[in-house]
DNA sequence: CTGTCGCTTTACTGCCTGTATAGTGAGTCG
DNA sequence: CGACTCACTATACAGGCAGTAAAGCGACAG
């Protein structure tokens, strides 16, 4: 099966181009132009295919989330800072983390806000932003092993928590369009919550 | 004009009826749920008296925000502050400032989580977001001329502005449900920059 | 060659926004 | 006291979007 068939090929083709879409006009347009009608004119198809493809216009932002999820390819982070000192090892992912926070920024900011306001979008975030807690948790562990931090553990991990995430990095405003700069930043916010 | 008369009292009422029953329902309930009618139905008016009060849902949202302003009371912050010496200054701004995030927790995340999403509620509180830039500005001034700190003036205020934010307060989680916990780790955080 | 299946076209229901209009009744003013 | 004002109600309407249903077409698969 490593090798689709011409019919299974084109309808992956057309799952992607809604999927494309559906990720441009949310980076780009406003949640009032973001229309099912609006998504499928974008890929080409009609809005019976989108509704084919996706039942719903959740089962949409789920799909996006999901293809996202795929790009990002942070998986391994953890696994990959392993081998460094805590120290580097923090400043791995954060920058790994702000450049990811970057890389689709305008996406995100529109999930994320969504998902303020819409309780389906967030429980589908949810489990990612679980998934990043852990990997936070295990982070802050590693880091207060080193040193006496001045704040309970659970503070520590709640403010490294909201420090590292997107809305944080969102709100840093002009910096955040240099992710680099941005990480450096962030890095020494979590060493002074740590330290 | 210090006595309103029968006739504009009942219809102010009627206004405050109708944002308060906004401000309730946008909440505790989803963007999906906030219709016209939920509003009108839970202030006990019609559809179009809610029209006639606000021309439309965006004003409503707009009416909200001004309420929600006047009822913080953090215009004079600045000016209670201005005895005390930059670092009490510092704690008591983010303290107050935490206090309001927390009063308001649930309603300010439906508009912070909208505005990332609709063009028109990001600049309503675009206003007032300019105006807490100010405020954080003229902190970090203070904050700079008593130490050196570590980063550029611009980084140093990014920083400070994206960690006293809502969105920031909100992604504390458990922790902000005690503004004065949250107090001290944001104050920790705006100090570990400015020091 | 025949059947499958994804895509299209068309049409429909239901919900929400926003507007228009006429009526009612309590407060206002001469 | 009587006429006027004006906020609120009831009702109906147009427009837009989500989601569903049904029938036809055409390329691919066996």
């Amino acid at each position: 099966m490593s090798t689709l068939g011409r019919r299974a090929a084109t309808t992956a083709a057309t799952r992607r181009g809604i999927i494309d879409a559906a990720r441009e006009l949310l980076a780009t347009h406003d949640w009032q132009h973001f229309t099912i009608e609006a998504v499928a004119n974008r890929a080409g198809v009609t809005r019976v295919t989108v509704y084919n493809q996706v039942r719903s216009k959740r089962g949409l932002l789920d799909a996006v989330l999901a293809d996202l999820v795929d790009r990002a390819g942070m998986d391994q982070l953890l696994t990959d800072t392993q081998h460094l000192s805590a120290g580097e090892a923090c400043a791995a992912i954060v920058q790994r983390t702000c450049l990811f926070w970057h890389s689709e920024r305008e996406l995100l900011r529109a999930l994320f806000g969504l998902a303020a306001v819409d309780h389906d979008v967030a429980s589908i975030l949810e489990q990612r932003e679980e998934w990043r807690g852990k990997q936070m948790q295990s982070l802050v562990r590693r880091l207060a092993a080193e040193s006496a931090p001045s704040f309970d553990e659970a503070d520590v991990l709640a403010g490294v928590t909201a420090v590292t995430s997107f809305v944080t990095y969102d709100a840093l405003g002009p910096i955040a369009d240099d992710p680099d700069r941005a990480a450096v930043l962030v890095t020494h916010l979590v060493r002074s919550l740590t330290d």
